[in-house]
DNA sequence: TTGAAAGCGGTACCAT
DNA sequence: ATGGTACCGCTTTCAA
């Protein structure tokens, strides 16, 4: 083990050229060496002394010097701010980033909480990403991905609600969501359904599809709607719970399983029957909701592996004009337990 | 509103000179202008032109070329795996993020899924970050500490359990959450105490020492404790459940409420009396959590605002020898509901 | 008030 | 097989 020595303090951070110095030649060698680059032959002998060196040194090459030589880079920038919590993203993501790394990208997700619009794009901008993934909604407009593309990204994708001009939308309709629930509602006669909307900012973007998709179905089939607002707070549930009767709902479609949850045991607690008196469905198929009885409805929610999206990702980078076909990561799904 | 050119294809990226040649003025008027550089005075005609041309072209500064030059950054590194998905930690991060950008920092997750030791640190680097904040375990050595300092990071700060040489450790110490849980349920003159630790992995790192708590009460007490393995599925539950009465505890602390929401069912299920014959306590504090009959016991964990650490982050940064007091964000309070 | 030029750390072409 | 060197985009000192 080379005993480093520890003053780390002051000490310069050491650059290719001091490596050279040490090992005794010039930095195009070193860096010929510490690449392996193919198109030159540098003896064994010489590889040695550079790979000593650098060891000794403690050599990190500077990722900006290469990629401002290089012209491009090979980051991935994920713009994150209010993605929603949970399983589901959290797995999404995971397996994104682990897939992106497998083709050779670097992903990186910038903190873009209060950050808007095109002073948005332009932050992105800055750290010339090779490609932007905006899951969630920042407001990006036109302009804002013109400035992108500008500025070096091969591809802007959408995830989400939004179409931006001159983005690849990777549509992800919630509404299917809604469409899946209201649909499992009104085959089983309920004609006066209530849909929850979280209280809490951020969730719009999801919460206002999915009503829309309910209301695309009970439009047809001469059913009601009534959207109903619901923090996340056992107050806030009572409450609601409170004026239930005076409601007259048949069923309600509660966002997701947590809201669900949430809400049917203040139903119970208020001594309404579910799904006797009411039937309440969630989504995301959460597997707490199972715990309560009766056991949640749900709608099950697919979403296509994140390596399908880096496989998309990487295409669009090598061939940035190759139009994507219309592509949506997600399905729907009803899983019908007890309180439907 | 400038009709932008549509044409962004083969374009190339407008540098700063191409801002100062339609500006008619040199690169370094184009650097004082945008950048308001007070040391310098230029006149407000100039100034009007540079702005209007940058506007554009759609000028876009480039940070890595910027950061190059300065020979510094303000990035502030998280690197990112396998951080446990919950209100809890996203509400921290996010207001560590929050607040590290109004500290003027530009905060940076780095995917770092299947990177180790001293290969992570390595990819770090080459980033030049000013500060790393660890949050998980990635095998940080001694040796990844120094290659970061060296490479110009002020501070590397790990949050959790490993205590690296050379970092400064912001202890979180999990155990805490395991002594609060074991005292409560000793106090309650519980003798024969299950733990359970998640099969599911990553999560050993919160486990462990949530375990160890218990265990340190325990001892104390003459109580005795009995580690439980369980999958976060139905099954897996219902086959603990299955042989409970064979394992003779009076109470168990399920590694938090989701564990402990999915066993109580299953006990339940099975015809153990909660908290009559098995006492089940939780932990996280989750509302869902509430939802159960009976209420879950819980231990709620407050973590010290994300603010306080983006402070602490800053003053590393301005004086890195700064010696950091220890300091723990976390604190662990006993909520005592119905299931204990 | 503005411009010319050096230099940050790497890479790659062209010589030797 | 290896070295010299121009250049990526930006900031900043020094001169004019």
């Amino acid at each position: 083990m080379s005993q480093t020595p520890k003053q780390s303090a002051e000490r310069p951070v050491p650059t290719s050229a001091d490596v050279a110095r040490l090992a005794g030649v010039s930095r195009a060698t070193v860096s010929y060496v510490l690449n392996n680059t193919q198109a030159v032959r540098i003896s064994e002998p010489t590889r040695q002394r550079v790979r000593e060196a650098a060891e000794e040194l403690g050599y990190v090459p500077h990722a900006a010097a290469r990629s401002l030589r290089a012209g491009h880079s090979r980051m991935v920038l994920l713009p994150s701010a209010h993605v929603p919590v949970g399983p589901l993203y959290s797995a999404f993501f995971n397996e994104l980033q682990w897939a992106l790394r497998r083709l050779d990208y670097t992903v990186v997700q910038y903190g873009s909480l209060g950050l808007s619009g095109d002073q948005a794009a332009r932050a992105w901008a800055e750290l010339r990403p090779v490609a932007v993934v905006s899951v969630g909604s920042f407001g990006l407009t036109p302009q804002g991905v013109e400035v992108l593309k500008r500025s070096g990204a091969r591809a802007v994708i959408t995830l989400g609600p939004d179409h931006v001009e001159g983005a690849h939308a990777l549509v992800q309709d919630q509404r299917e969501v809604g469409v899946v629930a209201g649909t499992h509602l009104v085959e089983r006669g309920h004609r006066r359904i209530g849909v929850v909307l979280p209280a809490e900012p951020g969730l719009g973007m999801f919460a206002d599809p999915r009503l829309e998709g309910v209301r695309l179905v009970a439009d047809g089939a001469g059913a009601e709607v009534v959207p109903l607002e619901l923090a996340y707070t056992e107050e806030s549930a009572a409450a609601l719970a409170g004026r239930w009767r005076g409601l007259g709902l048949d069923a309600v479609f509660a966002y997701n399983d947590e809201y669900a949850m949430l809400l049917m045991r203040a139903l119970q607690d208020e001594g309404v029957d579910v799904p006797g008196e009411t039937a309440v469905m969630g989504a995301d198929d959460l597997l707490l909701a199972r715990l309560l009885r009766p056991r949640l409805s749900s709608v099950r929610i697919d979403m296509e592996a994140g390596t399908v999206l880096a496989e998309l990702i990487d295409r669009l980078v090598r061939d940035a004009d190759g139009e994507l076909e219309r592509h949506d990561l997600m399905s729907a799904v009803a899983v019908v337990r007890e309180s439907t």
